[in-house]
DNA sequence: CGATTTTGACCTGCGC
DNA sequence: GCGCAGGTCAAAATCG
């Protein structure tokens, strides 16, 4: 299995980043789902071209992205720890959200509190995850977070948290741990879309502000993706734009089937006003 | 005092 | 069936 996931964990060492805002303007990283799902995008297609060494930014692929149950594991980690959780990964990034879904509690109700029955699939959230080089373990997004478990990773020497969205009736979970192979890495997984704007206290995130040069109303649709990068990602919808994902993607269960080749659905850049933003280098062009 | 974090217990799925 | 690992719950502790 390692020998699927060697060569994509790739990220530049001279860069760290404090939160993710910072990472994020440096940076561009949303799975490939989301993207179908928000912005209407076309489904994976030959068109897609690997990514270069040279666009990765500080923020790499994510073991728990881009696994399907058909296809080998293709993690982006040759982080033992992680790739030995990748097996499980590759069922937790698809039954795994139902056990998240469906944990302890819930199941001895026979209902979750989405009122779910014990053992009914749940449509799996969208997750987006990003690798991280930072000091700090939860970096700051925008969202207000609630730690709800921690968990030792096995493997690895740092423990796995948990956290949800503390705004009524958002849903979105995120996930933070240490890569075991390089501890200077955070992985941050978020899974869910928030139905909520940014709380307004935190709305005005200098960098949110700077680049949305408004406070931002709630749109209603909002994944749990910093909101600087939801605008940006909005502001570039466009037909012939084409957005890089950085690493890996996940390829979720609506499309585990179809072919999926590992290296050939990154999506393309094309820049449109997003080159005004982020830097040039991280949306090189590949063709 | 409300919000958040900590942490042990518990549940589920999976592999053997 | 059993053990393991991941994920969640919830009471207690801590924080602001």
């Amino acid at each position: 299995m390692d020998d699927h996931v060697e060569q994509k964990n790739i990220y530049l060492e001279d860069v760290s980043f404090t939160s993710l805002t910072d990472c994020l303007q440096n940076s561009l990283v949303m799975d490939y789902n989301s993207l179908e799902k928000v912005f209407k995008f076309p489904p994976y297609s030959s068109s897609f071209k690997p990514i270069s060494p040279l666009n990765v930014g500080q923020i790499v692929s994510n073991p728990y992205l881009n696994l399907n149950k058909n296809s080998p594991v293709v993690s982006s980690s040759s982080n033992e720890a992680e790739t030995k959780e990748n097996p499980d990964d590759t069922n937790n990034g698809m039954e795994g959200n139902e056990r998240d879904q469906h944990g302890v509690g819930e199941s001895s109700k026979q209902l979750t509190k989405h009122g779910k029955k014990k053992g009914e699939k749940k449509e799996r959230e969208a997750r987006v995850a990003f690798m991280t080089k930072s000091e700090i373990d939860h970096l700051e997004d925008g969202y207000r977070w609630r730690k709800y478990g921690q968990k030792a990773v096995k493997n690895s020497l740092y423990p796995r948290s948990y956290y949800r969205c503390t705004t009524q009736k958002c849903d979105v979970k995120k996930r933070v741990e240490r890569s075991f192979q390089d501890p200077s890495i955070v992985i941050t997984t978020y899974e869910g879309i928030h139905n909520h704007p940014l709380p307004s206290t935190l709305r005005g995130t200098v960098a949110a502000e700077h680049l949305l040069g408004h406070g931002g109303g709630g749109r209603g649709f909002i994944y749990s993706f910093p909101r600087q990068h939801q605008e940006l990602l909005m502001m570039n919808h466009h037909p012939e734009v084409h957005y890089q994902s950085v690493g890996s993607m996940s390829y979720e269960q609506n499309h585990g089937k179809s072919s999926y080749d590992d290296n050939n659905h990154q999506p393309v850049v094309d820049y449109g006003l997003l080159q005004d933003i982020v830097p040039s280098m991280f949306l090189k062009h590949e063709s």
